[in-house]
RNA sequence: GGCGGCGUAGCUCAGCGGUAGAGCAGGGGAAUCAUAAUCCCUUGGUCGGUGGUUCAAAUCCGCCCGCCGCUACCA
């Protein structure tokens, strides 16, 4: 039987337009859900939309339609955003489903009949013009010694009924959880910021709202609904089946992985992990939390108009570019800078140059000099058998880098490979062997057919649609493209068809 | 304020106790199969500052300077 593989990226608030962030996210998602699934994985990759909340409640409002007719318009946009992006999700889930209402309150009964839930009150600064709660450090001072609300608008202390979880009780059982499965959080920072935070203390946690309506009710309660934490994050054990655990997909939980970004670090490590715990639901194996793009040096705000729409840049520059860039640019984890030139650069230099070019040199002279047909492996040289074992090792090496999520070093090893295959075809050269050694140039020419087999085939989940041309030009079947597929060498004497670049240079209009 | 991290070549970063590294950018040369792509060689850093531990410190410790993250109810 296969392994199973089940990954999430953040269901996405519908408030916001798909911007590069949430394509980000999806992006390394779909990147690892195709690795695994190249590599012999029963592989489920879910995303979706979160569609409750007040700001939805009150943006519906202000569009002048109901909030389910509000979310059914923003929710699409998203699922074209997965489009545009060349994202392979397996689901897609949306917090206003009937299922999902479903899974919500069968957990919250989970949580009250482990007396974790409780009847209390969430107290705090209240600022009825801005009808939103305060921290009280964020007050600022205002006349005759009163606070005031950063906005300027006067607050008020407010106690308004609401459930709450008793979180406190399992700083202890985190903390354990924690340290039994060291690799939990990645990258490391974040597991030392959320220990910190876990050390700190933990307070209950209110987890729910009678102040609006649009959420999943809460059970025996009707003027409550859940708040964000609970509706939200359930939505990963939902689509697995949750509250069924006969269910098909129910044999995916737990999550291998879910991706975040920085900011939901917290929710889903701390309060996710504690409210499986205490439904006896084990916790998901590894949160993985990346960084945020900056555009040219800025910080990407509507304000300063700098939001990149997916689409438009798939537009300019075509999606594997782009796909590849954004997993190549930056250490996965940490903040990027999303430079245009830099884009360009990696264009021309790697793509084009490095692996583009060698592809094409490499299968012209297949073409003009063997009659366009594959040679088969022939006797090694030392040099031959030293490219062939650094291709050969690459599988091993980007399992072990692309567990850890470490996208960016694992496409430089695969560069290392591709930069050494220009090495040797230029030491090599094949095009003097023609006049010297016709055999000796076949056997040369074959390697680097297998040398770039091996890197198409894994570069695949990175460029899906580049690598299959590439492994069209190369003869390879099409049931002959995953990794395991890599220990059967190629028959010699296959027709190649004629190559054609897979990477063109990018050229600046008017440049 | 508290806790944590970072500061290494022009740029982005790796190294984390044993004579300073990679990619890109810059300079020189070779080759001409190829998308004027490629290959080889090379310039360049008192590893933020300072004091200490050690036979030996980017690498460990103290202090200082500068940046950054977290410090719970933002979906």
């Amino acid at each position: 039987m296969k392994p199973k593989y089940y990954i999430t990226t953040p269901i996405y608030y519908v408030n916001d337009q798909p911007h590069i962030g949430h394509a980000y996210t999806t992006l390394a998602c779909d990147v690892l859900a195709r690795f695994k699934r190249l590599d012999g994985y029963d592989v489920m990759f879910l995303t979706g939309t979160d569609e409750h909340g007040q700001k939805v409640e009150k943006a519906a409002e202000a569009a002048g339609i109901d909030p389910q007719s509000f979310t059914d318009k923003v929710s699409v946009t998203f699922r074209e955003m997965a489009e545009v992006m060349g994202i392979s999700n397996d689901a897609f889930i949306r917090t206003t489903e009937e299922r999902h209402k479903r899974a919500c309150q069968a957990l919250w009964q989970k949580l009250l009949d482990a007396g974790d839930i409780y009847l209390g009150g969430y107290e705090g600064w209240y600022a009825v013009r801005d009808e939103a709660f305060y921290d009280e450090g964020e007050l600022i001072p205002g006349p005759n010694g009163s606070k005031l609300a950063p906005t300027g608008a006067a607050v008020e202390w407010v106690v308004e009924p609401s459930y709450f979880f008793r979180l406190s009780a399992w700083q202890d059982r985190l903390l354990a959880y924690y340290e039994a499965n060291p690799d939990f959080i990645l990258p490391p920072s974040r597991r030392n910021e959320v220990l910190g935070f876990v050390k700190g203390g933990l307070k209950d946690l209110s987890v729910s709202r009678a102040s609006f309506k649009w959420g999943v009710p809460v059970p025996n309660d009707p003027d409550h609904v859940m708040y964000v934490w609970l509706d939200a994050l359930t939505n990963y054990i939902t689509a697995a089946g949750y509250p069924d655990e006969t269910a098909e997909n129910w044999r995916f939980w737990p999550a291998d992985l879910h991706m975040v970004g920085k900011d939901i670090l917290r929710f889903h490590t701390v309060f996710w992990p504690a409210f499986l715990m205490s439904a006896g639901i084990a916790p998901p194996k590894r949160v993985f939390a990346h960084g945020w793009w900056l555009i040219e040096g800025e910080k990407m705000s509507k304000s300063i108009g700098n939001v990149i729409a997916p689409r438009d840049l798939v537009a300019q520059f075509g999606l594997d570019p782009v796909r590849f860039f954004l997993l190549r640019e930056v250490p996965f984890g940490n903040d990027g800078d999303f430079q245009r030139k830099a884009l360009i650069s990696r264009m021309n230099v790697e793509l084009a140059n490095d692996l583009g070019n060698l592809a094409q040199r490499s299968l012209s002279l297949i073409a003009k000099n063997c009659a366009g047909v594959l040679p088969a492996q022939g006797a090694l040289t030392e040099e031959d058998t030293a490219i062939l074992a650094a291709a050969s090792a690459l599988p091993q090496t980007l399992r072990t880098l692309l567990d850890r999520q470490n996208f960016h070093e694992a496409l430089e090893e695969v560069w290392k490979v591709i930069r050494a295959g220009n090495g040797f075809i230029d030491r090599q050269a094949p095009w003097s062997l023609k006049k010297t050694d016709l055999a000796r140039m076949a056997d040369v020419l074959r390697v680097l057919a297998d040398v770039l087999r091996t890197v198409a085939t894994l570069l695949q989940p990175v460029m899906p649609t580049s690598m299959a041309k590439m492994l069209d030009q190369l003869g390879v079947p099409e049931d002959a493209r995953d990794i395991a597929a890599l220990a059967t060498p190629l028959p010699g004497g296959i027709a190649l068809p004629a190559p054609a670049g897979v990477f063109p240079r990018f050229v600046e209009e008017g440049a």
